[in-house]
This record gives C-alpha cells, structure tokens and sequence, in this order.
RNA sequence: GCCGGGAUGGCGGAAUUGGCAGACGCAGCGGACUUAAAAUCCGCAGCCCUUAAAAGGGGCGUGGGGGUUCGAGUCCCCCUCUCGGCACCA
C-alpha cells in the first residue's frame, strides 16, 4: 500500500505541471507558429479570430471565440497548410479615454499595459498567433495608413464635410453612426443612454456610392450565415420607386417651384389627394412665409417627431399634421391637390416628400381619416384579363395595399396591373420631364467624426485663406499628441492642444488650423486583416503581391454582434481599396462563422450581474487545456454556451482518463512486441473505433463544425479503450494496435488540447511537434463493422434487434428477421403485407 | 407588424440524407477499492403501468393541434412560447 502512492502521484493529471513545461518550451522558438512567406509553395489557409478590445483582460467570449479559431489552424497546419493566424488590438476607442479621466492615466499607457496583460492570457491559452505579426491599432505606424487612406477617400470624392443632424451619444460625449444606435434609440455601449439629435459639421464617408456592389455581392457570399446576409440586405434596405415632381401652385419661393416626392407606387398617382412633407423639407420655408402659427405647428411637429427618433419608436408616433396653406399639382391630372406637413414623414429618407394615397397606403389612410381628407381608389383586387368595372360590390377593403391589382379611376392608364403601370407611368413622366426611376438605399453615408481624443487624428486643414485642404501625405502620420489630463467639456479634447492646432498651410505658408476630431475606430478595423500580411511594411500600408495569396480571409471567426457594423463597413473598404488598385478581391472574406455567447445563468456574462467567470480562474483551477475544450464541448459553437464549472470538471476528467492511460500503456505497448501480428477480436475492436472516430473528428473540422460532438467521439473512444484495459494488463492485447490507437488518440486531440498531447506525444517517444505532424488517415476498411444489429419493427414499433453479418444480401436479412423468435411471436397469425428493408440500418414488416 | 433562429430527460446537449430518440458530459443511484473519505474503476439510469421483488412484458414520449408516409424530433399546414434583427423606409 505503502509502495502504491508514488505511482500514484506519478499518474495524477497535473495540468499546471504539464503546461508549464510546455509553456516555456514554446516561448522559447519565436517562430514555432509563424506563417511562411507569400511565395509558399504550399496551399496557404487564414483563419482569422475578430480582434479584441484591449479593456484590460479576455473574458469567457474570446476564450470560447479563439478556442474555436485555434482548433480550426492546428488542424490545418496537421493538414500541411500554410497556416497564417495572427492577432491584434483594437486599441483605440472610449474606455482608455474614460479611465484617463477617472484615474489620470494616460490612454496610451493604460492600452498598452491591458495589450501585455491580455497577450501574456493568450500565451498562456495556447493559442497559435503569429506575434511577430501584431498590429496595434493605436500607434502611428499603423494609425498612419487610416489617414492615408482618408485622403485617398478625400480626394476621389469618397469623404465629405456636410453639417447635419447626427446622434449624439452624451454618455460618449460623441457622436454615433447610424449603425451604432440600438434599434430601441440607445447607445450601442451605453444600452440604457438614449442617444439625442444634434446638429454638427461632421466627415462622412460616401458608403453608399458601394450600396448597390454591396448588396448585389451578398449573393456570392455563400459561406457567410444566411442570418449575416440577410441583416445586411435589410440594413442596405434597397427600395425601386420612381422621382416625380409635382409643380407648386402660386408664387415660387427660392426653393424653387415644385416639390419632388419619392414613391414605390407610382401607379397609384391618380389616387393622391395630397402631398406630406416632412416638417424639416427644405421648401417649408417658402411654403408657409411668416404664419406664425403655422410656423409654430411645423415646430411642434418637429418636435414629436424628434422625441420619437430618441425614443427610438418612430413607428409608434401619433399621426398629427397641417394644411399649409398651398397646393401642388398632380402631373398626371393637373389635378390641384392640398400640401400638408406631417410629423411621420421622415427628412432623411427619399426626398423627405410623399405623395398620399389614402386609398391603397396604411399610413395615409389613417391619416386622411384623421383629418377628413379624400380617399380615392384607384386600384382594384384584378389581374389584367379580368373584367373591371367601378361596381360598388367590387370595393375593396381600405386600405388595399396588394401589388395584384388593375387600375380604374386613371385616365389613360385604367385596366392595366400593377407592374404594367409602373413601367408605363414612369416612362411617361420620364417622356414629358416630370419624374424617373430611381432606386434608393436605406444605407447611409458613414459619419467617422468622433468628438473624442483617443482615436486617429482626420489629417485635415482648415486654412482662412485656402480653405479646406488635406495634410500633404509626406507629412503623415499627424501624431496624436500625448495628453493626461482630458476633460469631456467643450468638444473635441484635442481643440485645447495648441501645439496640435496650430498649423502651417501646406500652400499658402500661412497660420492654418487642424482639424481636431478623431476618426471612428471601426475604421481602424475595417482593414487590420489586410495589414496582418506584411505588418512591419514601412512605405505603404500593404503589398498587393502579399494579399493577392492571403487573401481572401478563408475562415473569419467572432460574434454575431458585428453582422452590420464591422462587417459591412469591412467590405466597404475592400471594394475602394480594390478600387484604388491596391487589392484584387472584391469581398474581405470567404467564409464567415458567428460564434454564440458566452451566458451564465440565463444572462450574458457582466459585471453588473456578477456572473462574470474569469478565464485566469478556470486556468488556474483545471487548466489552459480543460478551459479551451470545454468551450468547444458544451454547446455547438454557433449556439449559445451555458457556463456550467461541473461541466469543466467534466471534460477535466476525460483529459485525466486519457493521461492516465497513456501513462500506463504508452510506454509498454512501444517495448512489448506480444501479439503483434495477430489481432484479437478486441483489438479488431479498437482498430474499428478507433477509424470511426478519426472520421468523425475529421468531418466536422470539413464542414460540420459541431466539434461538442467531435470532442464526444473522442471520449467514446477512450472510454472503448478502458473497456479493453483488463486485456492489455494481461498481456492479450495486440501491442501494434495500442500502439497505433494511442499515437493517434493523441494526434486527434492535438487541436482542443494542445498541452496534454504535446506532453503524451513525448510520453508516446515521438520527437517532432505536434503542429507539423500529418492529421491521421480514416482507413474506412478498418472502420467496417463485421456485423449489423438490424433494428426490427412491427408496423412501425421496435420489436427485437436481430445480427446479422454485414453486406448480407436482402434475402439474408429477411430470412434471419423472420427466422427471429420475438418477431415470429409478433407475427403470430397476421398477414404480412409487405416488408421494408433499409440496407444496414432496419427491417418494418408491416402486417394486417 | 415583417424577417430569421430556437423549444428534445433533473441539466448542457446528440440523432449529419425521413429509419432503433436521449450519444457524450453533468447531476443522481448502486457496487468495487478504502479503517473512513476523496480520487479511481465497474454498473444502473426518459416517464407510466404490470410484479412482493427482480427478470420479463406492455403503453406513452422530442412545445400544442392536424396531415403526408410502411415509418416523422426530422417533411407539410395551423397555433403557442422564446431569443435576435428590422420597423410609419413612402
């Protein structure tokens, strides 16, 4: 008993001895995972994990998010693939800033020392990133190249100074793109800040001079999520509809003398009783003069409709409007019709201007009932063909909003469909110079001002005598000045930085000032892929040649949060760099996984929950290894993960079975030659599981992915190995065998759980690592099983099971079904009506 | 309101093409080892009925209702709940 603990100690599962160990071996060969060069003549494979914020350590989501990435490149590397795996930080942005205020640490310092803290966790995880490859978001050899590119932008027309309504975060102190505005009116980082309305000079990038490209190439992102593809289709938000001017009745304003409304359904012009305008159309003005209590009105409506944008239910807003006073005139009738303002039309979407048809629109109708204006119908429920006719039986229920219809009711046009007419009508206003086609976007220009510090300084120049000028490129980057002590109040942190400020005109010589906004940090990472390829490049911010082979991405990994933002703003850079000639590839990525979240008792893990569970923790406790598998086994990755610590211990468990295993017969089965040659039945058993499970594991790294049922089969197979253990301990079992199944167990276990294969590849005396050995063959004559277990129903129901030797022909089958005792007392004086076999799985005699 | 995902034991989940529902893991129960416990190993394990008990047998069962089929968790129709996205977008 007493001579029984060494041994005991010597087979306990110590994780933290054994990562250790490798620990420092790894961190001792710099290049262990670096990728080759770009002239490679091997296939190459990027896999790529979306970049994290540097906000001062990795939480559960980036475990789980780079535990999927890092099985997915050791595998590929076992493969033979010229692996490229990096990583990086997106190291600008509000919190570095927000924790100078409130602790007087400099953002820079503050970044950079969550950066080492975060990477040493990433090491320490296992992960295989090529760190000479790094890319750091907030320095200048990197931040340079986002200015760059502004120019670029600036000087084809693609950025642009407008002064507009913009949502203005206050929690932020900043303003937010459209796309960083929850859909219920609040602040992407702030979920309980209602983000206002505030008028500013702002930069805009032109995204959508590629809303057409951007919508049209979601058709060819096949392996992106339909759910991603969607989202972004319906965020493009593409409409067809037509321009048609209507001509002011009465004196023009300078304004101008018509109104020009945006429609999806022109063919319903000859039931328009009235134009609505948004309460901020540039011709209201001209409009209602100086009534003043018409002034007040169109104020109010301003108002409500502003409240409601905050409040993010713009949909919910109570119809309210006013007469102006004046009228229009329908080109198509020369009809005069009334022209209101109303507070749901919206300014910022089509011309802000709407022709009303109560009849055959939900929100006209209601508003025309409100205010008693004419409801006329002009479409009927009818394809062409059928007879029409203005009979009162054949109203239809208002309003009647169907494409399927026929016209009455419009001159010239009656009796023709909806589609015709659409045609037609718009031709004819093209014909006679009143209106057009058109297709218009939901999308909008992307606002990058950020009224905030630490981001990218927007290399512009406001000169008094030359105006708006770019910072000349040979004097890029325009370095973020260092700053301590940044207040919120007034603005831009960087407006209070003379030094920064103060500028010499590139052309004129004289005093210039700087423009003192940053850019949005998603422009950071709407191109930190491309930079990966060749990151210490000095001259430019890529090589072509470089991406030409990188690219594009063939796996890109992160959470479904990003389906719209980063994502799209990411193709969007693609398709100007590919324009600029700089990239070949029209799309970023290939293939896209969105990974589900991490949650702990129902909730998304967070600090205000206290549900938080720290991966320095779980390493500490159960190990790198125990950590990143459970990640991968306890849901399928594109699912939501339940954080159960049973569960971890679980999978602790397995890595403790196998551990031991090897430890005990790793070694006698390389030195012992017993049996070999002769295979047991046993030991033909193992060889069977053993191929099974290679093929599961291999399949779902090919297309599945569902690696919780990967990481299952492996533990089936260690579990069939125990169940054979009694054999081996007394020497009946096959040695080549357990020889090959544990090499190969260990090589199937290599991409979940690096530090426990590498230590038992070294148990096992192979000597090369891991990474760059061959991912083991399925041999599918090894896998057959010899015999079948052939499940057998009666009418449908399960009445016995019935073995029979595999590929036995259909007679066979039937003949030992029939032949078996239970199934003949099933049977017993019924009528066989026929029997169905299906080859290898099941016999269902059906009977009367 | 529109679009999309999901609902399977006490829990996480499996069933890949319409073919044995519940793999694997957790929790639970029983046994072995131990003075004892932990660890480990082996076994049982959807629910209900039948039985003194066990063996055996039978019925029900994948959110609810209907349908197709020899056969449905899987396909079709209707409904409920839930999560996500969009929403006077003219």
């Amino acid at each position: 008993m007493t001579e029984n603990q060494p041994e005991q100690r010597e087979l306990r599962y110590d994780p933290r001895q054994i990562e250790e160990k490798w620990f420092a071996q790894w961190q001792a060969d710099p290049n262990l995972y670096a990728a080759e060069p770009h002239d490679s003549k091997r296939k190459k494979y990027y896999v790529l994990e979306m970049l994290p914020y540097p906000s001062g350590a990795l939480h559960m989501g980036h475990v789980r998010n780079y535990a999927i990435g890092d099985a997915l490149a050791r595998y590929m590397w076992m493969r033979g693939y010229n692996v490229l795996h990096p990583m990086g930080w997106d190291a600008f942005g509000l919190p570095a800033e927000n924790a100078a205020i409130k602790n007087k640490v400099p953002p820079k310092e503050w970044t950079l020392r969550n950066i080492e803290h975060m990477k040493a966790q990433m090491k320490r995880l296992g992960f295989t990133y090529d760190w000479s490859r790094e890319v750091t978001t907030c320095l200048p050899e990197y931040y340079k190249w986002n200015q760059w590119f502004f120019i670029q932008m600036y000087k084809g027309g693609l950025a642009y100074r407008k002064k507009s309504k913009v949502n203005w975060c206050p929690e932020c102190a900043t303003v937010l793109a459209n796309e960083q505005v929850l859909s219920n009116g609040c602040c992407w980082r702030h979920e309980e800040t209602t983000v206002e309305q505030r008028e500013l000079e702002q930069w805009f990038v032109r995204t959508t001079r590629y809303a057409e490209e951007l919508l049209q190439d979601l058709d060819k992102l096949e392996n992106w999520p339909e759910k991603v593809r969607i989202m972004q289709r319906n965020w493009i938000g593409r409409s067809e509809g037509a321009l048609v001017d209507f001509k002011i009745d009465g004196p023009a304003g300078p304004a101008g003398d018509k109104i020009t409304v945006f429609t999806t359904r022109i063919d319903t012009i000859f039931g328009a009783t009235s134009i609505q305008l948004a309460p901020e159309h540039p011709m209201m003005a001209d409009l209602i003069g100086n009534d003043h209590s018409l002034h007040a009105k169109v104020e109010d409506l301003m108002r409500e409709q502003g409240k409601a944008k905050e409040a993010g239910d713009i949909g919910g807003i109570e119809k309210h409007g006013a007469f102006t006073g004046r009228y229009a005139i329908n080109p198509f009738n020369e009809e005069k019709i009334p022209i209101w303002v109303a507070n749901y039309i919206l300014m910022d979407y089509g011309t802000g201007a709407i022709m009303s048809v109560p009849a055959h629109d939900e929100r006209d109708h209601e508003f025309a009932q409100k205010y008693g204006l004419e409801i006329r119908v002009v479409i009927l429920p009818r394809r062409t063909g059928e007879p029409a006719g203005p009979d009162d039986n054949e109203r239809p229920v208002l309003p009647y909003t169907e494409k399927e219809s026929l016209l009455i009711n419009s001159g010239g046009f009656n009796g023709l469909s909806n589609n015709e007419a659409i045609e037609k009508m718009s031709a004819y206003a093209e014909q006679h110079g009143f209106g057009k086609k058109t297709v218009t976007y939901r999308l909008k220009d992307w606002g990058i001002s950020r009224q905030r510090y630490w981001g990218t300084p927007i290399p512009m120049l406001y000169c008094e005598k030359c105006g708006v000028a770019p910072v000349p490129e040979d004097q890029l980057p325009v370095l973020l000045p260092d700053m301590t002590e940044i207040t919120l109040q007034g603005g831009s942190p960087l407006a209070r930085v003379p030094e920064f400020v103060n500028a010499i005109c590139p052309q004129c010589g004289g005093r210039t000032r700087r423009e003192t906004d940053t850019m949005d940090t998603f422009v950071d990472s709407s191109w930190y892929f491309y930079r990966y390829t060749n990151a210490r490049l000095a001259d430019r911010p890529l090589d072509t040649a470089t991406v030409d082979y990188w690219f594009p991405i063939d796996q890109y990994i992160g959470g479904v949060e990003h389906a719209i933002l980063h994502l799209i703003y990411s193709r969007f850079w693609t398709k100007f760099m590919r324009d600029l000639g700089l990239v070949h590839n029209s799309e970023p990525v290939e293939r896209l996984f969105t990974q589900g979240m991490v949650i702990k008792n129902g909730a998304k893990m967070s600090k205000n929950k206290g549900n938080v569970v720290s991966p320095d923790d779980m390493v500490a406790r159960f190990g790198a290894d125990s950590t990143r598998m459970y990640a991968l086994f306890a849901a399928p990755p594109d699912r939501d993960l339940e954080w159960q610590e049973a569960g971890v211990e679980g999978v602790h468990r397995f890595l403790s079975r196998t551990f031991r295993f090897v430890m005990r017969y790793g070694k006698t089965a390389k030195s012992s030659s017993a049996h070999d040659g002769v295979i047991t039945p046993a030991g033909r058993a193992i060889q069977r599981k053993l191929h099974q499970t290679i093929k599961r594991v291999t399949d779902d790294f090919q297309g599945r992915w569902h690696f919780n049922t990967c990481v299952a089969a492996i533990m089936e197979f260690i579990n069939e190995l125990y169940g054979v253990e009694e054999e081996i301990a007394k020497g009946n079992f096959p040695a080549s065998v357990l020889a090959d199944a544990q090499r190969k167990l260990v090589l199937l276990l290599a991409p979940f759980a690096p530090y426990l294969a590498a230590e038992l590849w070294q148990v096992l005396g192979e000597k090369d690592t891991l990474l760059r050995h061959p991912w083991p063959e399925y041999d599918s004559a090894l896998a057959r099983e010899d015999e079948i277990e052939y499940a057998v129903q009666v009418n449908g129901k399960l009445r016995s099971r019935v073995a029979v030797p595999a590929d036995s022909p259909e007679e066979v089958v039937r003949e030992r079904v029939m032949a078996d005792e239970k199934v003949r007392a099933s049977l017993d004086g019924k009528q066989i009506v026929k029997t169905i076999v299906i080859p290898g799985k099941l016999v269902n005699v059906v009977i009367k």
